[in-house]
DNA sequence: GCCAACGTTGGC
DNA sequence: GCCAACGTTGGC
């Protein structure tokens, strides 16, 4: 079993949106890093679900892996902003999974927070400088410091 | 809104 | 294959 974080941008899908709806197609990741670490998921594993570009950035929730790697339909489709024209569905470039909603946390655990406790983390690809990855590792022991700030 | 970081595109 | 231009991410 592996651990990830997802990011989020509240004001496009935040962690009370998954709630609403319960499961969601984790669709529009167009980055072949983030894609690659998407490819590794499987079904049951944990997800720090992350909210980006907001006040206070930082880990909101818990979710899980609830589907297996399919195409993300979003790159076949012209009228999405996702399409991409040089996907072929024979050979689709684009993968996904489905999230699913496990629990908000009862607070915020920040960016600030997480920042604070770099020494205990190790490397973090959420802590690297210049750090863009909208879907990346956590490991077991990162996972569970990190819970334990809640 | 600014801007650093960095991935992608496209001309050569 | 190089690299400048451009677009996007995301913290502040």
């Amino acid at each position: 079993m592996n651990h990830w974080l997802m990011k989020s941008e509240p004001d496009e899908f935040s962690i009370d949106a998954l709630k609403k709806v319960g499961r969601e197609p984790w669709s529009g990741v167009r980055n072949y890093q983030a894609r690659n670490f998407m490819k590794a998921m499987k079904v049951g594993d944990p997800i720090l679900f992350y909210h980006s570009s907001c006040a206070v950035p930082g880990v909101v929730g818990i979710a899980e892996v609830v589907s297996d790697l399919y195409p993300d339909p979003t790159q076949f489709k012209p009228k999405s902003d996702y399409y991409d024209p040089a996907s072929k569905p024979e050979e689709p470039r684009w993968w996904l999974v489905d999230v699913g909603f496990k629990r908000k946390l009862k607070r915020v655990i920040t960016l600030e927070q997480l920042k604070a406790e770099s020494d205990a983390l190790g490397e973090f690809a959420l802590l690297n400088r210049g750090n863009r990855l909208s879907v990346l590792p956590v490991t077991a022991a990162q996972y569970k410091h990190i819970l334990s700030l809640e």
